[in-house]
DNA sequence: CTGAAAGCGCTTACAG
DNA sequence: CTGAAAGCGCTTACAG
């Protein structure tokens, strides 16, 4: 294996001279970083990383922090980011979290400990991005959200417009003739920051648009992203309003718990009741019936939060905050009301 | 950040003691081995793994390799895994690739870019395993199939068993009445070591222990583990062998593919044909009809897989292979039938 | 059993 | 613009 020294011979300068060429110093001649640059890809020299490291005291992966275990739609953006990452010769780093806990304190421990040179987000409340992130100060990514409005110049981000794509479920819903919607999943908070809650708000401005009725204590429960959760919410929103004709479902996972839900009632998904999700996973394509959902683009989310973190933390770019596009996907789990059962 | 040095300062002894401490070397007397941990413990001291590693060139990250890209079973696996390196206080880096190419060849170039300290591999071709290995000298191990009889004293692994698993399945299909069996998933091969292929040979053995004719032509369809591969392989399966009655799918990815075959063929599981796949994920338990299935035990598999790694990684001990428990999951997918259709 | 010292492969003031 | 040198925090022969 090489080292910089063994450049440093080759191409007849000093290590010192190599080291700044490897490291994009702009004090070097041109003469000299032309040869020495020939050296190092002839050798096809590979700095020791963990020496470089020992010096700069951090390491050279980037850490991905998942929030939500067996969540499939971060999962899916997960392997995108990895399989980008590995193309771009990273290292990574993965860390997965429960939904309820602080990704920020996570993610400031991992900073002392592993100091990766980047962090990208796979969920995140940004009340906690709010609280803390000012503790961070390498270049990160929050991806399914948007961090704009918090102006952190580290801190960049790539989501789909989560409220105007639950408008979009909603009007959905209400252009297939449901007027008793209920929905499942998210909480009502003033508070900023969650994805569910968001989704939640969008749906709710949409019902209000319609003039549709909506009672959040009757019409509404709240649960976390997953089928088991989606499951046990479901079955209470059954119970509580009996004439429910159509449910919005703030991700697909809860979906698939609602499906099962309703099944286990003795309802038929769409027969007695219409119902949509969001995310788009793999499985709404296989789901019995086919779940009607809002799709996300992963790939492009994933794509476009590894090449701008890349970008920062190689040339110190700035920030940005982008929007992705979403499709509403019908499957067959929404049914056409003829008559309004108003 | 405390440093060995201060250590050493504290303690009373050589920054070359505290060194032999830390790694466990037998040449310290038991006292400065007392008296040193427990200045390690007070100062909460942790060694610098750059400056390790610069030293002994390799880094300390447990790499681990998932077989499989958007296999909900390998990554329920991962998580736990996860988990519990994390919990460990171990380093994780995670790489995914498709289920067709040689994890061998991904592990040996990961070994001389990133020098792990020890491989997990998730998945895994027996075949790879036999040709290749050799040349892997870290601590690995192999979860989802056994790797004992290839005799590497650097390679554990941890398993169900699968072709015990498989008779089980096809025993409780036959139990219900069936006898006009169809397989989907695996393959053929006198070959060893895919998880597909013993599957299928523990079926066909059980299939032939009942004297229940089976014909790989027409009564099996080969395809890989995706909820895609499942639903085309069934379909062709479907039009082969019209007097089906029951289908084992090698994994519970492949028979949410089946499902969907069978209802987009106007066939309803389990009234027009009955279903039992493999794995267990959490799908099963929500999926319309719930999934009979063959259970693996996840957390077990992972926390084994971990605990040998961590133990051969710091104190050498030799290489085990374990299997781990199953159950049969019953579901609601599989029909009992009364009057046999032979 | 223990310590002093060399050295792992880099980076970065410092001096010129 | 370049080189010589110190030093990052460890490990490990070597000597005792």
């Amino acid at each position: 294996m090489k080292t910089i020294k063994d450049i440093a011979r080759l191409s007849g300068y000093s290590i010192g001279t190599v080291s700044r060429v490897i490291n994009n110093r702009p004090d070097v001649s041109a003469e000299a970083r032309r040869k020495i640059e020939e050296v190092i890809a002839r050798e096809n020299f590979q700095p020791n990383s963990n020496a470089k490291l020992l010096k700069q005291r951090e390491t050279s992966a980037i850490t991905v922090i998942v929030k939500g275990i067996n969540n499939n739609f971060l999962e899916s953006i997960l392997e995108e980011v990895q399989i980008s990452l590995h193309m771009h010769g990273e290292d990574i780093n993965v860390v997965f979290m429960d939904e309820t806990e602080n990704e920020i304190d996570t993610a400031i421990q991992i900073c002392s400990t592993q100091k990766p040179k980047g962090i990208i987000f796979l969920g995140g409340n940004l009340k906690y991005f709010q609280e803390k992130f000012r503790l961070i100060s390498i270049p990160c990514v929050l991806v399914t959200d948007t961090a704009s409005g918090l102006g952190f110049d580290n801190l960049s981000s790539f989501a789909t417009d989560d409220m105007e794509a639950a408008k979009e479920a909603i009007a959905y819903l209400i252009h297939k003739g449901h007027r008793k919607i209920g929905i499942v999943g998210g909480s009502i908070s003033s508070e900023m920051g969650q994805v569910g809650s968001r989704r939640l708000e969008g749906a709710l401005a949409e019902l209000r648009r319609h003039k549709i009725p909506f009672d959040v204590r009757k019409d509404f429960v709240s649960c976390r992203f997953s089928m088991e959760e989606g499951y046990k919410a479901a079955k209470k929103l059954l119970e509580k309003k009996k004439d429910i004709t159509g449910i919005f479902a703030v991700s697909d996972m809860i979906a698939i718990g609602v499906i099962r839900a309703c099944a286990d009632k003795g309802l038929k998904v769409p027969d007695d009741v219409s119902l949509i999700g969001f995310d788009g996973i793999d499985y709404t394509k296989y789901s019995n019936p086919r779940l009607a959902t809002i799709q996300q683009d992963v790939r492009e989310l994933a794509k476009r939060s590894v090449e701008d973190l890349l970008m920062r933390i190689n040339y110190s770019r700035p920030a940005v905050h982008g929007m992705v596009m979403f499709r509403v996907i019908t499957g067959e789990s929404i049914k056409e009301l003829k008559v309004s059962k108003q």
